[in-house]
RNA sequence: GCCCCCAUCGUCUAGCGGUCUAGGACGCCGCCCUUUCAAGGCGGUAACACGGGUUCGAACCCCGUUGGGGGUGCCA
């Protein structure tokens, strides 16, 4: 009979970097599966080499799962149970499932190499599995450096089964004994990985591809501490970049932080990223979290890697942001435009958000496109290409030339500067005579409606720049 | 090298043996709308990697090939 258990799943980062993407659809997926289930999400930070493990990414990242409103209920740090890893390590050592090795790592390195040229499997060749107890007590006399290997079967295969890849199997021998605690004393991720998942009560194991073959490793360790329950595991895809291998750093903006700084709204990064590997089912594909968590079921998944589209992030992005209040919208963009301009007037700060909403992708897009109203007469300058452009057409300095002299003595409202009508005594479609007036007053041919953006300019501004132009 | 995983439009995907002359979304290209640009509306471009089986019938099942990725560490 199945039994009905409260899911209790984790994610586990190392804290050697900043959140980046897969590992936050890792978190997502987790995040989904526990509040779906009504389960408890664990937080674990696996911080087990000390020398690339720092505090302050550990930081980075809860306030990045912070932002991406995954809130976990609970909470662990791998070195702060390092004594627990070495029991179990002694264990193994007890009961004969693990050795010592005393090679060194020069000797490891010139074997390696060997087995290379040779054609033969890298892994490690066995050397100190059988010694001897004598053996070992004179190896360990001569103050040889010790590391503990786990002594993988040399028969058999081991399979478990994968949500959504089903069955996997590996046969033993293509595994070499690896090493479970450092010459340095530490536990490495496997044993930590093995006895946290099972005294924490984990029952789903959820994440990256990449983790694929270390679970037969893991499994290995579990059942020679006797641990006779083995958790669910569910592999994910991988997220690959333009060259379609692993996402990472180099494959540009990644970390949580970039898309932060770069105007992306939390929701909308959600949104796309459970949407790679994780379908909408009616094909409504824009979810809440909300939506996202009451359809999740790991059964859905996708088994193939999914390319991180930053054109359909964009997309996303913009739905997201046009679908903000305008208190919202506004509040949003403001720290963008205060980094960008400083102090800048609130009444036309606002004017200017209700026009850019609707035209861009990222906040970072909309405090750009505001440039022309924020930037002072020195720092204000045209784009040379939409200059080029605008000035395809022969007529534009008339066309200015009748603008400013419009603008001079219009009523000033929207209406009043209206610069249609000018543009047709001089028989002139709007099509082909606005680009240039944009260039001038804006800076670029594709900025926000021109009427409006002249008031928020002000009058003296906009005749200033039109007159420039023809200088 | 060896092991494992994967394989539908450029991209993300629907499809779970017949309803597929393969559907949607992003992108791209037209047209409409229009105060430039967006948004919106309409239309279009574009895919079942290949070869064998199984079957009355395969995008869907099996095998192989090819291709891609991951692993193979005193990283996780």
């Amino acid at each position: 009979m199945p039994v009905t258990t409260t899911p209790r799943v984790r994610f586990a980062p190392a804290p050697t970097g900043s959140l980046h993407v897969g590992g936050a659809r890792t978190a997502l997926f987790n995040w989904l599966y526990a509040r779906h289930n009504g389960g408890t999400f664990v937080l674990r930070i696996e911080d087990t080499d000390t020398e690339r493990s720092r505090q302050e990414w550990v930081q980075a990242i809860r306030d990045a799962l912070t932002w991406l409103g995954l809130e976990w209920d609970e909470e662990y740090r791998q070195s702060e149970r390092a004594d627990r890893y070495q029991a179990a390590i002694d264990q193994l050592l007890a009961s004969g499932d693990a050795y010592e090795c005393f090679c060194t790592q020069e000797q490891l390195d010139e074997r390696a190499a060997a087995a290379k040229t040779e054609g033969r499997a890298p892994g490690y060749d066995g050397t100190c599995r059988d010694l001897s107890e004598a053996q070992r007590e004179d190896l360990r006399a001569q103050g040889a450096t010790v590391t503990v290997r786990f002594k993988v079967p040399r028969v058999g295969v081991s399979t478990f089964t994968d949500i959504i890849r089903g069955d996997v199997s590996v046969a033993w021998d293509t595994i070499a004994d690896f090493v479970i605690r450092r010459s340095s004393g530490e536990a490495v991720f496997y044993v930590a990985n093995a006895v946290d998942d099972y005294d924490m009560g984990i029952t789903h194991v959820i994440r990256g591809e990449d983790l694929l073959d270390s679970t037969h490793r893991v499994l290995a360790i579990r059942h020679a501490l006797g641990f006779d329950i083995d958790p669910l595991f569910a592999h994910l895809p991988l997220l690959v970049g333009a060259d379609r291998s692993k996402l990472s750093k180099r494959h540009g903006a990644v970390a949580m932080s970039a898309f932060a700084e770069g105007g992306y709204l939390s929701a909308a990064l959600v949104n796309y990223i459970a949407l790679l590997g994780f379908p909408a089912e009616d094909g409504n594909e824009i979810q809440t979290l909300a939506e996202l968590t009451d359809a999740f079921d790991l059964d859905r998944v996708n088994r193939s890697a999914a390319f991180f589209d930053y054109e359909k992030l964009g997309w996303m992005n913009a739905e997201y942001i046009r679908a903000l209040s305008a208190e919202e919208f506004a509040a949003a963009v403001a720290p963008y435009v205060a980094e960008r301009y400083g102090d800048v007037d609130a009444d036309i700060l606002n004017q200017a958000c209700s026009l850019a909403q609707g035209r861009s992708k990222t906040l970072v897009e909309a405090a750009d496109q505001m440039g022309f109203l924020f930037r002072s007469d020195d720092e204000f300058s045209i784009d040379p290409e939409a200059w080029q452009r605008a000035t395809k057409l022969d007529d534009w300095v008339d066309v200015v030339t009748a603008a400013a002299a419009h603008i001079e003595t219009c009523e000033w409202t929207v209406d009043g500067v209206d610069l249609r009508p000018t543009l047709t005594a001089l028989d002139i479609k709007a099509r082909k005579g606005m680009p240039v007036l944009y260039a001038a007053i804006e800076g670029t041919d594709r900025g926000l409606p021109l009427f409006e953006s002249i008031i928020l300019v002000g009058r003296e501004r906009a005749v200033k720049r039109l007159n420039a132009v023809l200088e």
